[in-house]
RNA sequence: GCGCCCGUAGCUCAGUGGAGUAGAGCAGCAGACUUCGGAUCUGCCGGUCGGGGGUUCGAAUCCCUCCGGGCGCGCCA
């Protein structure tokens, strides 16, 4: 966007000279670099045997270009090329934005294309904890984003409500069901859930049932296991819409058994001499895949590990025709999918449609140590815990912030500062007091029709500033959304706060000299909440008109 | 031992399809509006980019190797 004008007059000259490159513009770092810097010249330099600054000199002898924009091109250094703007650029690329009005940011580049994010997909047998928010932030940043990008995004949450967990589920939540009735019943302390929510769930019983779930029979411990299950996902779902996460398909791996996949797919594997029978068990050659040990994909007891549902489930996920299938997953999954990936390709499907996010672990810090969460009681401290004491937006926040696969450290102490350093506030200082701004300007009778005269602008350094760093939004999104990277945005995102910041610092919105100037102001401003705005929301952040 | 990820300022992190003087935030220090929100702004301090080789006119970035940390390596999920 900001460099469009310039992108345009570069590839005029480049194909003027008969060059065949692709060249790139980009920000420089220093200023007296220009505003726009590209290494073309350099680039070239390699293929076409001369000097680079010799073909940046054809190069810039070759722009033409409106001086009223731009003000100098130099070559500079070993060969780069540095464009200077005039205001008029600036007050050219304001317009711009401002004709795309709120939904700046967001481009039809993947339009007509389609994408499944799974995230979240904890199984049904206790409340969501604090190491689940790091998923959870990043797959659905990761679903806004390519939605903001034009795809047509769908949220999967992939979850097993069968085999052992759910089975010690129901034992524990029948255990002390019995205890409460005052019966000596064994609690599995191994095997168990031990967390104070299964009393809750016996509890529920009682009220229900009262004493007549109290025979140790299949029945009874399969109504412990259906109300455990609701009870928990009712819990999972709860805290999910505090973090305002929905998915739009809950896949159950039960079906995949009574569906038939499971069975097709194990026939399949055969089929293609990747499976065999030993110590009783079936297993997949995942050597012959290039993996270094093979693995039982059934045990010995007819159960099936959970790899083979998971190649089902992923060749379902391939076969339903998506550009593009999105897994979020802990860094402790990092076998399995390559297990996963592999065998789903040795099927035929093509896996490179498969985008794995492997996220590393989160470290909780306090006071420059690492934490253990826990409450008072000894209860074991949940997601929705920390929600309660910090807020959904920081929790977000936070959670997005680093790359997916850094070691996350959650600082704590940073995340309870209610205001000044904590990153979150300092965004969302800035679009509140945009939002002052135009009460102010509301209450003083200020008001322009439709887009106003913006040729006064850019003669501050400041106000070029921010709309440079405005500007750079839409390739912001764009890449964020393309390296499944929301802390690209979260970055962004304080250069924006920052730019804006001193621009209302130095310059005057509502007190400029000149009427028109005010009304300039006041839509670079407006340009600047919609990008905070839009932004904070692909992180799933509040963006609070007052504070 | 094997696989994947990471090692950049006191701390937390960007930058890694090679390029102009390695950047932010926090912490520390020094400052700033009688006017739109001081939860703000300006400046300073601070780095042998884990070590060592190699490729290159040019390497934090590519290759090799070593060291350190994390996560896995179940007929658990």
């Amino acid at each position: 966007m900001f460099f469009d004008y310039a992108q345009e007059i570069l590839h005029h000259a480049i194909s003027k000279l008969g060059l065949q490159v692709q060249p790139e513009i980009e920000l420089p770092r220093h200023p007296q670099h220009g505003d726009a810097a590209t290494n073309v010249a350099l680039q070239l330099a390699r293929a076409l045997g001369k000097p680079p600054r010799t073909i940046a000199e054809d190069i810039v002898a070759a722009m033409e270009y409106d001086r009223e924009r731009i003000a100098a091109i130099e070559i500079a250094g070993p060969g780069f090329i540095n464009m200077r703007f005039r205001p008029r650029y600036y007050a050219d690329v304001l317009l711009r934005m401002l004709e795309q009005g709120e939904r700046f940011g967001y481009s039809a580049r993947y339009a007509g294309k389609r994408a499944n994010v799974e995230y979240v997909s904890a199984n049904p047998t206790g409340p969501l904890h604090p190491g689940h928010g790091r998923n959870i932030a990043l797959g659905d940043s990761i679903a806004r984003l390519l939605e903001a990008v034009g795809y047509t995004v769908t949220r999967e949450y992939y979850f097993n409500n069968a085999g052992r967990q759910m089975y010690n589920l129901a034992r524990s939540i029948y255990a002390r069901y019995r205890q409460l009735l005052g019966d000596d019943y064994p609690f599995d302390e191994e095997n168990g859930y031990r967390g104070s929510y299964i009393y809750d769930i016996a509890r529920e019983l009682i009220a229900e049932y009262g004493e007549r779930l109290r025979e140790e029979t299949e029945e009874n411990l399969a109504i412990c296991r259906a109300k455990g299950e609701q009870w928990c996902f009712a819990s999972i779902r709860r805290t999910l819409e505090r973090l305002g996460v929905h998915h739009d398909v809950y896949f159950n791996e039960h079906s995949l058994y009574t569906d038939g996949h499971i069975e097709r797919t194990v026939e399949q594997l055969r089929q293609r001499g990747l499976v065999y029978e030993k110590d009783g068990a079936t297993w997949i050659a995942t050597t012959k895949l290039g993996l270094d040990q093979d693995r039982v994909i059934i045990k010995s007891t007819g159960e099936p590990t959970y790899r083979l549902p998971d190649m089902a489930y992923h060749c379902i996920k391939l076969s339903r025709g998506d550009d593009l299938v999105v897994d979020v997953f802990g860094a402790d999954h990092i076998a399995t999918i390559q297990e996963v990936l592999a065998a789903v390709k040795a099927l035929g499907y093509d896996t490179s449609r498969v985008k794995v996010v492997l996220h590393q672990m989160v470290t909780f810090m306090k006071d420059g140590a690492p934490y253990k969460l826990s409450k008072r009681s000894g209860e074991q401290y949940t997601l929705d815990d920390l929600i309660e004491e910090l807020g959904a937006d920081v929790v977000r926040y936070f959670f997005a912030m680093r790359a997916a696969e850094t070691q996350l450290v959650f600082d704590l102490n940073l995340a309870r500062e209610q205001s000044e350093n904590n990153p979150v506030f300092y965004l969302q200082y800035a679009h509140a007091r945009i939002c002052s701004v135009f009460a102010n300007a509301q209450q003083l009778g200020v008001c322009f029709d439709g887009i106003p005269d913006l040729r006064v602008l850019g003669h501050h350094p400041a106000e070029c500033a921010l709309i440079k760093a405005l500007a750079q939004f839409p390739a912001i999104v764009e890449r964020a959304a393309e390296q499944l990277a929301p802390y690209i945005v979260a970055d962004y995102l304080h250069t924006v706060a920052e730019a804006f910041h001193t621009f209302y610092h130095e310059c005057r919105i509502l007190g400029a000299e000149t009427n028109q100037l005010v009304h300039a102001r006041m839509a670079l401003a407006g340009v600047t909440r919609v990008v905070l705005r839009n932004g904070l929301h692909l992180l799933g952040v509040h963006a609070p008109e007052r504070m």
